[in-house]
DNA sequence: GGCGGCCAGTTCATTCACTGAACCAACGGT
DNA sequence: ACCGTTGGTTCAGTGAATGAACTGGCCGCC
């Protein structure tokens, strides 16, 4: 985003925050990563977006340390969220939230699930079994009753992302899956 | 932001909620709405936003139920957020909170409160006195400990920003304050 | 050891949106 | 009549997004 030359807003987090996740595709990158994409061509087919654009989103996102970049040398590249790009769960969930609650009408397109228990998830991330904030790693997501199966047969890596998983758990494409 | 024109991601709701919240500048907008700002003129100058841009964002807000236009019909033209809009509060707080966490090491930017009991809120919004998650207009907002004073002497809407004072009460600009 | 496929990333011409400053019209007060 | 305030609009210049084609490394395979 890039806030205005002249930083008017030097004592807002959010104007700060929105200079890191608040271009155009940034979080939608991020969700994908909470969903377990890791790899660069699976971000660019998944949302649709410009290689030219996912490099350089991704390479924002690493450099602010919302994902790191894991490449084993033999030409295998990983882009993989640390605890700061975890950190953005809480935001991604409420605008999860806020857009079913107000965009899908048949009920929520992803349901969220504490995977322990089973109990399910409130707007505000806590288990409504056990009543705690559920970790990241320990949610489940899995298709809701707002979920419209497309019309078109899905690649691989959207089938994957439309079968209940936990997050963080990586999608594996094609070949290795 | 207006997603791709092949609509990919048909169910995410996150894509959804982008398309009306995601825009640059639209949730800084939304923001300044908590704090009480209500005059487009105010939006524009607390903002640095280009008025044609300030224009069009107001227009799709509107649009999409998140404000109110009210025109009292001698010229006098306010925006207030609505109930839909007021939901849009979770995702305000959590991107301030992740923001004040990652980039102001001072400590907070702005401190939240429950105005009943003076408890501080925590990240999740919840006053740690009462327990209870404090609706939007009970919440008091106010310099934290990471707050710059500006160099330059503020203008008397960001001075008036810069006050403890609830969300939602609207800031009067200029002559009337 | 050359071939073909896969993959991350670049290049590039076109289109689109933002920027910033100037301008305009309605109203209020004097 | 005139001036200031307010909510916009207009417009040329600039920068970023788009989409499709291309590059180059690495692999397995014959």
């Amino acid at each position: 985003m890039a806030l205005p030359s002249t930083y008017a807003d030097r004592n807002c987090s959010l104007a700060r925050a929105l200079e890191v996740v608040g271009e155009r595709w940034t979080l939608l990158i991020v969700r994908d990563a909470f969903y377990g994409v890791r790899r660069f061509g699976d971000f660019a087919t998944q949302l649709g977006i410009p290689r030219a654009v996912l490099t350089g989103r991704l390479k924002h996102l690493v450099q602010e340390g919302v994902l790191v970049r894991d490449d084993d040398g033999a030409g295998t590249v990983e882009y993989r969220l640390t605890d700061k790009g975890i950190g953005l769960w809480p935001i991604v969930r409420s605008l999860m939230s806020w857009g079913d609650a107000h965009y899908s009408p048949a009920g929520v397109k992803r349901a969220l699930r504490h995977d322990r228990d089973g109990g399910p998830i409130d707007p505000d991330g806590r288990c409504e079994k056990c009543g705690a904030v559920v970790p990241v790693p320990e949610i489940r997501i899995e298709p809701g009753p707002g979920f419209q199966p497309g019309t078109t047969d899905p690649d691989p890596v959207s089938s994957k992302l439309n079968t209940p998983k936990r997050l963080l758990e990586p999608i594996t494409s094609a070949h290795s899956g």
